[in-house]
DNA sequence: TAGATTGTTAATCGATTAACAATC
DNA sequence: TAGATTGTTAATCGATTAACAATC
């Protein structure tokens, strides 16, 4: 029974507990205060009791919380139990990395097939699978009934795929093309990740330091 | 002459101003409203007028903002002329499509070499790039003086990885690996990708959409 | 019980939005 | 000039931090 609305900024902490928590699991610790969690993961002690208590009372006043029992409730709430099957859209070289480097079982979600409309790459096999023709689609998304699409195409195409794949029943998308997903009206979601966005920003910082030369005044 | 500190916050959107930008460049605009960009790209006018003002007056009173200009002036705030030597270390999937997929010379930024401490993998060439030996990075360094690094390897060579590399001259890092890098006392940059994070966000989505059976209680 | 640490309210801080005078 | 749109200040909103009573 969680809180009416949990903020994003919350949300998107979940995951790191849930690493650091299972780090400290296996490292055989049984339990933490909000204090000792705090240091080790550079935040402050209030956030982390606020950040958790908007999913109710997972501590012990005067003990603090119980490792195993803390990351158990957290990856409950992050749905790592409840599997999403997922396809992947474009077997490129970030498709394809994305599809091996990635444990998409540990974080509530299945691949299930792979597409990409060359012909040269179709039938490969990465993973566990064989890298499908984009005319499979349809009928793929019928029977297998996917949830969540991974976008590994060119910009170009992002937009009329994405609003194909919703036709089909996709209701999640992880974008990495350069186009920016965005649907006003309905309750497609989307994450986003802008790897030329992330890189331009290291480089902001490095101008600053390099660049004390330059600067057009 | 930038105002003292420009936020963060600010920071991270000025790549998605930039590719804006430069779309509506390459369409043929020539100016553009803090109000017609807003609606573009799902921001505020108040919120865009707000942020270029933190480096000064791009645009003009009654006319809005000249699209080449502006984009140049962003350009050279993100130092995209700048460019900065990186090399990246460890040239599994992840690291190979990083190399190949991402246009680091539009970015500020220019791959000058690729490690593996994997004989296996040492010697293919990627892109344009040979992978070298991790026994030749301070040889390299000194002679090459790169200055930032992209880190593609195992969480648990990260931190070891990063000290050494501190240690050869390198000063930013655009991180891959799932350890959590940090430098109290230092000014090293950290710009960390953690795709499982993300793809678990994700998945708290859809747990949300599909869930509404389980629920604890 | 006394000490520790939570849950929770209140205070602070920063970021976003609104408003409007300045000005092209 | 009149209309448009910025630059900038003020108001609002949300997120973070501090404080402390509740309680294990």
């Amino acid at each position: 029974m969680s809180k009416s609305t949990v903020p994003t900024s919350v949300i998107r902490r979940l995951p790191r507990y849930y690493r650091f928590l299972g780090e400290l699991e296996n490292q055989g610790a049984l339990r933490i205060s909000s204090r000792e969690l705090s240091e080790r993961m550079g935040s402050t002690a209030s956030q982390i009791r606020q950040d958790f208590n908007c999913f109710g009372c997972f501590g012990q006043q005067g003990y603090g919380y119980n490792i195993k029992e803390l990351r158990e409730k957290i990856g409950n709430i992050l749905g790592v139990n409840a599997i999403s099957p997922m396809i992947l859209l474009g077997a490129g070289n970030l498709g394809k990395a994305i599809a091996t480097h990635i444990d998409f079982e540990k974080r509530g979600c299945r691949l299930i097939g792979i597409f990409d409309s060359n012909p040269d790459v179709q039938g490969r096999i990465i993973g566990e699978l064989e890298v499908k023709s984009t005319d499979l689609l349809e009928e793929f998304c019928k029977t297998e009934k996917p949830i969540a699409a991974v976008l590994c195409i060119p910009k170009t195409e992002t937009a009329a795929a994405a609003a194909q794949l919703i036709s089909y029943g996709i209701r999640a998308f992880w974008n990495f093309s350069h186009y920016d997903l965005k649907f006003e009206h309905s309750d497609i979601i989307v994450e986003s990740v802008h790897l030329g966005d992330s890189l331009m920003t290291l480089a902001f910082g490095l101008h600053k330091i390099t660049g004390e030369s330059d600067s057009g005044r």
